[in-house]
DNA sequence: CTGTTAGCGCGTTCAT
DNA sequence: ATGAACGCGCTAACAG
């Protein structure tokens, strides 16, 4: 009840404050008796640091703060695992805050977790100008994690080879002999989506495909979109052999559809998908053929970058680390036949 | 760069240091002509007030810290929504704390917290007797979530009627005339799975069914083992003709098993589950009739008594919230037929 | 309405 | 090896 500080303890323990800080910080000399009499102090008044008090006079907080746009999302829950894991293992405290999509929320986290001095910043930016964010960041470390806001040039990041990835899970389509491929993508407000859509075009071109708009289907990064999406894609689905979602809720949606309309993956369509995440098989039953981001691996490059630059106090050079996704065949794709 | 303080504040603006505290904490008499060269020397300045100096003086961080056994599991991040909204609604930054399944790293999250000074703690206990848990966090106001510790005795509680949502989920297979069930459950140490257990042996008096022992396994919580627990089962599938799972990575395991084995739900066989979780739709293609844990709301009102608690100060008297399972009637369940 | 003073809990000189 | 004194940035109490 009574909040215990350094002082009660010295008392207590019968020397002065400076010896207590020393004994707690394990800092300068203390003679064994003063230690062994503080130590019992400390357990007997059961005092605990504060760390308050301590950030204030050292000017850091070891604490950092994460911005995420969704909490509910598997994917950003296996990140926030990486995330987790290798603060614990720098000795930070992590504040965690969503930021709805929104980039009013998002500056107002921003503004929060600077007013509370926290050593770095993680965000996966909802603003994808960038504009706000800069604004109210400061000079605070931070470290952009998935998507590189526009206007912010030399960041710190940590993304994905969105572009390789969407080849490769488009790719396999076309190599079973699949022509004709019906797609759901994201909107094109993200780097991300812009990249694997671009991904789509090139690879089209390469391989002589022709790629018909009618069935590619435009959804927002939610379950409810993406399977309206799905809904209309599959509505033609006699006309396509395989299917290509560029994105997880495109995924979730269409196996969600095809499950209801009765058609079965993949004796009646194919399907491939991308942005799926590192523990994706323990909630989905199916076994889908996918390109996944790494999300544990992100949460931590993430914050091992982060760290880096913490200490380095150096705000001039700036680096970003590029991680590849992982390929997983599942069993969600057939040969074509006619 | 140059870390901004009230003091540069009062210098810029040529009043003193209190004046600018008022105008900055919207307390007390300020003249116009004040505050607007207060307002101006913040803008100029970039000047962002240091919570934690002001938390230091105040007694009250405005803080809460969450310790969860997992970040990864769809069922924890559903909850944190509804945690992060609420705390945010009242005015909390909320620090989070992966415990990882492990007493000693919840005694150690629990160490930190204190340390920070968190106002309150919400912690979904691993230490199932909780003694650890008591010693560590003192006087600090806490709400315990999904679990109770069982030498813990007066304490704050939000947790789910087990025992009905399990004689419910159970009791559909029995009612469409299914009497030879095999069961997934959870293994012992949670007092959730002793109460979900407890009503199926309930259950199957009151029904007059014989509670097969052979056709019953049991699974740690966590994915690996109940897909292991899902394969044993099913070996003898031809020897019920519908399962229920007691928990959520029963289900996942069964449904991923079903399909690698070719057993069709419903058609082979009846499934009904417990322990899904609000936005469970969106990652489960499959309509699985179940009893879902309102996850979303359980985050909200553990917040919502913490923070009556903290604001009460008072220790003195507990309170408990007891939310139900909400039945979702699924596609995994027909009526028997010999 | 405003400035001065004191103190929150701690680390850090600097003497001793 | 240890203690006294100062300051981190801020609020609260008091005086004017």
């Amino acid at each position: 009840m009574p909040n215990i500080s350094i002082k009660d303890v010295a008392v207590y323990a019968k020397v002065s404050k400076s010896t207590v800080s020393r004994v707690v910080s394990q800092k300068g000399y203390v003679s064994d008796s003063s230690r062994i009499a503080v130590m019992q102090a400390i357990e007997e008044l059961g005092y605990s640091p504060n760390t308050l008090a301590r950030s204030l006079v050292s000017n850091q907080s070891k604490t950092i703060g994460i911005c995420v746009p969704f909490l509910n999302t598997p994917f950003f829950a296996s990140m926030m695992e990486g995330i987790e894991s290798e603060a614990d293992r720098n000795d930070y405290d992590v504040f965690i805050y969503h930021t709805k999509d929104s980039i009013e929320q998002e500056k107002r986290a921003i503004e929060k977790l600077i007013a509370r001095r926290v050593d770095g910043i993680i965000i996966i930016p909802v603003d994808t100008k960038g504009r706000q964010i800069k604004k109210a960041i400061g000079s605070t470390p931070c470290v952009y994690l998935i998507r590189q806001p526009s206007e912010l040039q030399s960041i710190n990041m940590v993304s994905v080879d969105d572009y390789m990835g969407s080849r490769n899970a488009l790719e396999v389509l076309i190599h079973k002999g699949h022509r004709k491929i019906g797609m759901i993508r994201g909107v094109d407000v993200y780097s991300t989506m812009r990249d694997r859509w671009r991904a789509c075009e090139d690879v089209c071109n390469q391989y002589g495909i022709d790629l018909d708009l009618r069935y590619v289907k435009t959804s927002e990064l939610n379950f409810k979109s993406a399977h309206l999406a799905a809904k209309e894609l599959l509505a033609d689905y006699k006309e396509f052999s395989a299917i290509y979602s560029l994105h997880y809720w495109g995924c979730a949606g269409l196996i969600k559809e095809a499950r209801d309309r009765g058609i079965q993956i993949p004796r009646d369509i194919s399907l491939s998908s991308f942005e799926a995440f590192d523990d994706w098989n323990t909630i989905m039953p199916m076994s889908i053929t996918s390109n996944r981001y790494p999300s544990v691996e992100m949460g931590q490059s993430a914050v091992k970058l982060l760290h880096q630059i913490i200490q380095s106090d150096s705000n001039i050079s700036t680096s970003s680390v590029l991680l590849h996704p992982s390929f997983q065949e599942g069993k969600s794709v057939v040969e074509f036949k006619d």
